[in-house]
DNA sequence: TTGACAGGTGTACGTTCGTTCACCTATAAT
DNA sequence: ATTATAGGTGAACGAACGTACACCTGTCAA
C-alpha cells in the first residue's frame, strides 16, 4: 500500500473518531494539505481501492472496517502478531462485537468476588441485555433479598438457584421475590 | 422525553450502526415517513435538545452521545438496574474505552489457561498495544523458544521473567531471544 | 367562540457538495 | 530528446444539502 494513502488513512481514522464522521472533499484538502478538491478526489479513489473508505448504496462516502476496526491476527499458539498486512484473519468493532441489542443493553461495573471463578473480577464491566429470558448457565443480574448479584442462572422444573462461581459464597435459592435484571453478554477489563 | 423522539432516536441509532453515518434530511423524511424536509427540521431541533444529535463546530449534524454509547448503571452493590432515564453513572462507547491507540493495536485469541488466575480464559479476546514499553505486572504478549504466550512481565536489574498467572505453569527466564510483541491493555469475553 | 399552538405540507433559496475539465509541472521510461 | 504519466492547481458544473417562509389543519385552553 502507498506510503501516502496509509497517512491519509491514518488521519482520516483520527477524524472519524474524533468527530463521528468523514470530513468532506474540502475539509479534506485542509486536512491533506491540498490546494485543489480535485487532488483530493484522485487520493480518496486509491482510499477506496484500499478498502480504507467505501461508498453507500447512494454513493455517500463512509469509513471501511479498516478505518473503524481492529485486526484480528489469530490466537495465542498459533498466532503471528506482526504488522503483517497481508491476509488478517478478521478486523472487528468491540462495539458490533459486544452488543446484540444496543437498545435493551446496559453497563454495569462488577463489585464483590462472586463470579471469580468464571473469570469476572471485581472492578471489571459487564454488558447486560435485558431483553433476554435466562437460560440455564447464563450468568445473570439478579435482585435477591433487596440486593444485586451476578449469578449463573440454574431452573430446574420450577425451581431456580442462584449460583456463584466461587467456592466461598453460597448457593442461593430465592424465595418469591427474584428479580432477573438481565442476562450477562459480555464483560471486559480494562489494564491501561 | 416525548415518545415521538425516542423512536426516531432509535431509528437514528440503528441507522447509524448499519450505514456509519446518519442520514441526510431528505432520508430522514422518508425513514420517519414525513412528505416534507421542514417536518424533518422540526423533529431534528428536538432530537438536539434530547442529546440524541449534537452539532459539530461546523454546523454539521453528527450523533449524540446516548445514540453511539451505552449507559453505564453503577455497580453492582450499589447499582439500580431499571430503565430509569434519569440520571445515569456514564455511558461509554467499548471502542473509545478499551483502545487506547487504534494504529498500534490488535486483537488476538486467548489460547491455553495460563492466564486463567488473572482472568483471562481460552478464547477470551485480548487488545494488545505493540506500541508500549512493559513495565512490571503488566501483561504482555511476548514470544519465547518460538511460542507466543501471555505472561506477566518482571523486570529485575536487566533479569526479564515471564510469570503465568496459573500455579501450573512454570515462570520462564527466557534466553538472549525475548520477543515482547505487546502490553495487553484490555480483555474482552462474549457470552452471547 | 375564539385564539394559540403544535405538527405537518409544499415551495423556494443560497450554500456546499462531489465531479469534471483544461491545464501545469516534475519524474521516469523510451 | 522525447514522450507518458503521476500528481497537483483552478475554475466551472448540476445536484443535493439544510434552512426559511407561507400556509393548512386539528387540538386544547381561555
Amino acid at each position: 500500500m502507498d506510503k501516502k494513502v496509509k497517512q491519509a488513512g491514518d488521519k482520516l481514522g483520527r477524524y472519524w473518531r474524533q468527530h463521528k464522521r468523514l470530513p468532506s472533499f474540502a475539509e479534506m484538502a485542509d486536512i491533506f494539505g491540498y490546494a485543489s478538491k480535485n487532488a483530493v478526489t484522485k487520493l480518496v479513489a486509491k482510499l477506496k481501492d484500499a478498502h480504507l473508505v467505501e461508498q453507500d448504496a447512494s454513493g455517500r462516502l463512509v469509513p471501511g472496517s479498516l478505518l473503524t476496526s481492529l485486526p484480528v491476527l489469530g490466537n495465542v499458539q498459533a498466532g503471528f502478531p506482526s504488522p503483517a498486512e497481508e491476509e488478517l484473519v478478521d478486523s472487528l468493532t468491540l462495539d458490533d462485537y459486544l452488543i446484540n441489542n444496543p437498545q435493551s443493553s446496559f453497563i454495569i461495573e462488577v463489585a464483590g468476588e462472586s463470579m471469580l471463578d468464571a473469570g469476572i473480577q471485581p472492578k471489571d464491566l459487564v454488558i447486560v441485555d435485558r431483553g433476554l429470558t435466562p437460560k440455564n448457565n447464563d450468568i445473570v443480574l439478579a435482585q435477591i433479598d433487596n440486593e444485586w448479584t451476578l449469578k449463573y442462572f440454574n431452573k430446574k422444573g420450577n425451581k431456580v438457584s442462584l449460583q456463584a462461581a466461587n467456592d466461598k459464597y453460597p448457593t442461593l435459592i430465592p424465595q418469591s421475590e427474584l428479580t432477573v435484571a438481565g442476562v450477562v453478554v459480555s464483560s471486559i477489563r480494562k489494564y491501561k
